[in-house]
DNA sequence: GTTAGCACTCTTATGCAACGAGTGCTAATT
DNA sequence: AATTAGCACTCGTTGCATAAGAGTGCTAAC
């Protein structure tokens, strides 16, 4: 375990590297640092740092940067959260205001919040029908041969696709058959829905309308429609303003990373406990973001739903800051939701 | 105007610049050309051309590079648009054929598709509710107080929103309210709807039920659904692939433009007739875009909606190649548009 | 245990020369 | 009159050596 000085001094070398992303040398330290030190001290207790594996040197002569080890240490034992400022507050308490009347809206709109605020890029998860309901079922007949199915949850959720109605079904008889699988079915948790809709309705199905052979097809592609989970951007460029990005080979693969959802879903999918994660650089599996770090806070909502809020900067981010803002969002971004969803 | 040769030697300098992205020298010409030329005669011409302003020299003794003019003048006399290739109809048909049984798929579909085979980033930009009609008005119930307003357009579009409802008014009244609604406005257009149906409404409503004060209110709500207009990109990081993007400085605005969508759909917006437009460089407003070229090809499909693809590189951009691209891809997509809409 | 001093290392910046690609001009050729 | 060969000239690039600067590691002194 560090003893006092060394956690000073690992402290202030990472704190000063996050600010400047410049290797800090002892001098610097020194001079930073409130205890009365020499340079040449420090350089002893920075080589011991480095041989403990917190610190690294880019080359024999340059000033040390913190290694993922450090930051782990400075994550889990010398930071403190940074409260946010008051025109932070501001910005929130603004957008959190006007009245966002669809859940995709706050979504995207936290993206974009917490972008501005942390100058990172940021990714937002709605797991928008973890543990929602089925509200209600209905078919809007287009035409002779083609509809648009409807399916609503609790939560305002709404999930529709154009479906091709078979030549032997009228219009009206799919309309019916809407009917009677919403009454059946509301108040269905949407995840049991999809797996034991089947044998459940099936049945139903041949005892109302046996004469149907093409409803379960019809029935199949309506539920087809499975609560995507969506992924939302912010701030997709704030990671261009980091000097560690300034060339297209440290770039493309960040980027590369964010045009794909699916990756990113997976990365930011796992925590099942609710709170703030730390992962720093090869922390993640992902080897796109191997220079990154990424901090997640997942939030429960109503204790139902579940959100996820990601954070993507250099593994030197500010990592205070920005867990100190996930914190105070928290508040804001429940309030905002179940506003919507109340 | 340029005489034979002169426009001969101007499209070996487009071709090979867009080719390699150097400026292009008199003996590269000289050897590229089918006419026995030295390289002497091709300075001559090429200085005329510059003096033209058809070439630009990026320093003294450097080879020329095409001015946007020069451009300009291969698009519009030079260049043959390039038939698309047997693997390219492949990658075409193969997607297209997939069942796309929603709009907003075969959108983000094309923009993939369409980046892909360029290999340039696309923005593809659906006039979603131009002209569709009415052929649904409906309102889900949540809870005693809030629900979800439905709108469904004869395309298969849907919008819906999370409202709140008045406590003066009962879930079950909101809903008649919406049926009436629903019947009296079927088949309007959609634009219409959002220009005279206050008015129009307003007369119906106070006949029907003219105990809801606060229903004018949720009918505000509702039509608030204003079938936002949408723009999908496929491709975003192609950019990275030019040379002539691989400092930050260069990239900046490009990232920053298609990070913003409004700015996107004003881009594409304009063209009131259907065909391919060729913008280069500063011929477009947009000084984000000064160092790029955008090729938008708009499509009339059913003679009703109108959709938009842009394709954004440089302005060194292998026109022939991607407007012929544009050109096949016209038939494949309203083929599956026509195919989900009717 | 701490500090001062100094040699040493490594990176970065700078200047300079050599090189090469390409032009422009002139004179010769067709 | 148009074309071409030849040649001097320009300008950017590359390679290399040198200098400067930042920072360390080690030793000896405090």
């Amino acid at each position: 375990m560090l003893n006092e000085r060394e956690q000073s001094i690992l402290r202030l070398v990472v704190d000063d590297y996050i600010r400047s992303a410049e290797p800090v040398g002892s001098r610097t330290v020194s001079k930073r640092s409130t205890m009365q030190v020499s340079p040449a001290t420090i350089r002893n207790v920075m080589s011991d740092l480095e041989e403990m594996g917190y610190l690294e040197q880019p080359h024999t002569s340059a000033g040390r940067i913190p290694s993922e080890k450090g930051y782990r240490f400075y994550v889990d034992h010398l930071m403190m959260p940074v409260g946010i400022t008051r025109s932070d507050v501001a910005t929130v308490r603004e957008i959190f205001l006007q009245i966002m009347d669809q859940m995709e809206q706050v979504v995207q709109q936290t993206a974009q919040i917490v972008s501005s605020l942390t100058n990172y890029t940021s990714i937002v998860l709605g797991s928008l029908t973890e543990t929602a309901k089925l509200a209600h079922v209905d078919v809007i007949p287009l035409s002779e041969t083609s509809g648009v199915a409807l399916i609503v949850t609790d939560s305002g959720h709404v999930e529709n696709r154009v479906i091709s109605i078979p030549p032997e079904i009228s219009p009206a008889e799919v309309q019916k058959f809407a009917r009677i699988l919403s009454d059946k079915l509301k108040g269905t948790d949407m995840h049991r829905l999809k797996s034991e809709l089947f044998q459940e309705v099936q049945r139903e199905l041949t005892r109302y309308m046996d004469e149907f052979s093409g409803a379960m097809q019809l029935l199949n592609q309506i539920v087809k429609t499975d609560g995507e989970e969506r992924v939302y951007l912010g701030g997709t460029t704030k990671i261009l303003n980091q000097p560690e990005f300034q060339t297209v080979e440290k770039l493309r693969p960040v980027l590369d990373l964010l045009e794909n959802h699916d990756t990113l879903f997976h990365l930011l999918s796992p925590p099942d406990k609710p709170g703030v994660r730390v992962q720093i650089g090869h922390e993640n599996e992902l080897v796109e973001v191997r220079d990154c770090s990424l901090i997640t806070a997942t939030y429960a909502i109503d204790g139902r739903k579940t959100w996820t809020i990601g954070v993507l900067g250099p593994t030197r981010m500010e990592y205070a800051r920005v867990i100190g803002i996930l914190n105070y969002l928290n508040e804001g971004f429940s309030a905002a939701v179940s506003r919507v969803v109340k």
